[in-house]
RNA sequence: GGACCGGUAGUUCAGUUCUGGUUAGAACGCCGCCCUGUCACGGCGGAGGUCGCGGGUUCGAGCCCCGUCCGGUCCGCCA
């Protein structure tokens, strides 16, 4: 008899006989009679065995957890009082007619019960299992539900979904390349994709004007709970269009995900640049449900005596910001926090309590205040604008060292101090961003990637590179960048341009982009795009904290896969082959 | 490369500091017996430990010290 699957099985077909199979969730063995919940991929149902049949009995006598049966029973209703409320299937039970045991099983090493809390070491050794828990069996549904509606929409609006090579040459610049030892040409090697950028600009000097692709990148760089080293991209790129277009069409792809899996609908994102982002949050992805703001303060210290105000003031590389919560916090407190901006470089956390605002005098507690002129404390308590119970934090140093830590600060007070809705989702589009980033030696480096285009053209990215705006664009989501990307160079001589800036001479530009610098020359679009990480967007549409859990076999902080134990050492003759020599580190 | 948290029964944890001391506990799971309406079933009984690993201090170490491995969070890194 044909099987059914569970969640087919309805109220509407009471005494009928169906063919359940799946895995036994529970067993209550009541002596008398015994109580099976039994899932299958679509839902659980109670298996009623009576005593009457002896021998089918005494059969289930021997079922336990995660044995695999196929059963055949008849439908009923459950008997009044005994019906389950939180279970879907919660008034019907199947009274067992004949069971199969088609695979025993050990007792789990871990148990899937929603009560228990397995740790994650265990989880990933076993993922087999752990991927049985309806959560995980959710999260990979919701997974393949955003790629289909992907494809689909993206489809119907004429996108062709091109795949591009995962072998490729490694890249001089950007994240670490996986590397792949060639056995036909030994000494050398290819390089896994960080991502499909040159390939997809190429299709457009191709001629396909509409590209997509679900694709893997693999960057050999440290991980994060948002980050491991092989990911998923939705990656896109138009030719003809301008930065209004993609953003139109990748805000449509975000709003149907959200329409058609959470039902919720969103007015436009709304549209930040990036020199406001960082004034008023210190992030480029500031998480846009808190409500806290950095305030400058630096004007008034300009002519201060305070030294570790002082300096900053006068120094057009650094920055002071004050961050104000209405909230007395304990000085435990905040030697946690001063410890905790310590760890983005900064000396010390000041800061300032406001007892009483209307007595700037006497109303004010912090280390600091003996060292600030009546003046400064007025001005403060101006721009500020103090109120009893105000704990004011201050920032000043090297602008980058004040805006990581206090930005991460920021972030730490929301959570803390429950500034933010946990079931809220906040987009936002981070605009004009810089085209290049000075680290704090004063090195530049492309903000987004070597191939953006600038919209100053190539006259003022000689002159002032440091200044030029990025036709460049990150969207942002509850504090997370999800997507970002630009419009792209389609021009030989501002490609060069860039690659002189950021120290590639021609030499180099012509051994390692050679062949992409040719494929310029050929007549090629004016084109842009984005790339969008799924394994974040689904994170957060589905509320984990990790990207571990949206990822069927993710691997560990530390790179490893634990349950198939990769990586691995490699025999001799597979060495041989590939013309490797491992070289041991001493111990 | 660095900082921090954790590692004790199959699992989740307590015990670990201030204060080292007889036989290392609990819950769930597992095994046995009992139980005809449970649904995180219940009752009685039982088994189960390299206290991550190595070294040190000590009469004595799960506990103190050093090193190391594993998991996690973060900094650096991630164009």
């Amino acid at each position: 008899m044909k099987r059914t699957l569970i969640h087919k099985i309805s109220s509407k077909d009471i005494n009928s006989t169906f063919t359940i199979s799946g895995w036994v969730e529970k067993v209550r063995d009541h002596g008398g009679v015994i109580f099976l919940d039994i899932r299958d991929s679509s839902g659980l149902i109670q298996v009623v065995v009576e005593p009457e049949d002896q021998e089918l009995f005494k059969k289930s006598e021997s079922i336990r957890m995660s044995y695999v049966l196929e059963i055949i029973g008849e439908l009923r209703k459950r008997p009044e009082g005994t019906i389950n409320k939180s279970l879907p299937s919660g008034e019907l039970e199947l009274i067992s007619k004949k069971v199969n045991i088609l695979s025993i099983s050990k007792p789990l090493p871990f148990q899937l019960d929603e009560h228990a809390n397995a740790g994650e070491e265990v989880r990933l050794k076993y993922r087999y299992l752990d991927l049985r828990r309806p959560e995980m069996q959710e999260n990979l549904k919701i997974r393949s539900e955003v790629n289909h509606i992907l494809r689909n929409k993206l489809v119907d609006e004429d996108f062709i979904e091109i795949e591009t090579p995962m072998m490729a040459r490694a890249t001089p610049e950007g994240a670490r390349d996986f590397l792949i030892p060639s056995r036909l040409y030994n000494q050398k090697f290819y390089a896994l994709t960080q991502s499909p950028q040159l390939f997809k600009q190429m299709l457009m000097i191709g001629g396909f004007e509409k590209y997509f692709q679900i694709v893997r990148c693999f960057r050999d760089e440290d991980t994060r709970k948002d980050r491991q080293p092989e990911f998923t991209q939705l990656d896109i790129e138009l030719s003809f269009i301008d930065e209004e277009q993609i953003l139109k069409i990748s805000e449509s792809l975000i709003k149907a995900i959200f329409q058609k899996i959470l039902k919720l609908e969103f007015k436009d994102f709304q549209r930040i640049k990036y020199q406001d982002a960082i004034m008023d949050y210190g992030s480029d992805k500031p998480d846009l449900r808190n409500p806290l703001k950095l305030i400058d303060v630096k004007d008034i210290f300009k002519n201060s005596t305070f030294k570790v105000f002082a300096d900053p003031a006068k120094n057009e590389k650094s920055r002071i910001v004050a961050l104000k919560i209405n909230q007395e916090i304990s000085r435990n407190k905040i030697d946690e926090y001063t410890k905790f901006v310590g760890n983005f470089g900064a000396k010390g956390l000041a800061y300032i309590k406001v007892n009483d605002s209307n007595d700037l005098d006497k109303g004010l507690q912090s280390p600091i205040l003996k060292f600030l002129s009546t003046e400064e404390i007025s001005n403060l308590s101006k721009t500020l604008d103090f109120s009893a119970g105000d704990t004011v934090f201050f920032g000043a140093d090297h602008r980058n060292i004040v805006n990581d830590s206090m930005s991460a600060l920021r972030e730490k007070l929301g959570h803390d101090l429950q500034l933010i809705d946990q079931e809220e989702y906040k987009f936002g589009w981070i605009t004009d961003f810089p085209l290049f980033e000075e680290d704090i030696k004063g090195n530049l480096s492309p903000s987004h990637h070597p191939f953006t285009a600038t919209n100053g053209g190539i006259d003022s990215l000689k002159k002032d590179p440091i200044n030029a705006i990025a036709r460049a664009y990150d969207l942002i989501l509850n504090g997370s960048e999800i997507g970002g990307g630009s419009l792209r160079i389609n021009n030989l001589q501002e490609q060069l341009e860039i690659f002189s800036i950021l120290g590639i001479n021609k030499k180099e530009a012509q051994e390692k982009f050679g062949f992409f610098l040719e494929a310029l020359t050929y007549g090629c679009p004016p084109h842009g795009g984005i790339a969008f990480g799924l394994d974040r967007l689904i994170m957060l549409l589905c509320k984990q904290e990790s990207i571990r859990d949206v990822i069927a076999f993710p691997k560990t902080q530390s790179a490893t896969c634990l349950l198939s134990d990769a990586p691995s050492l490699i025999d001799q003759d597979q060495l041989d082959m590939l013309s490797i020599k491992v070289i041991e580190e001493d111990s």
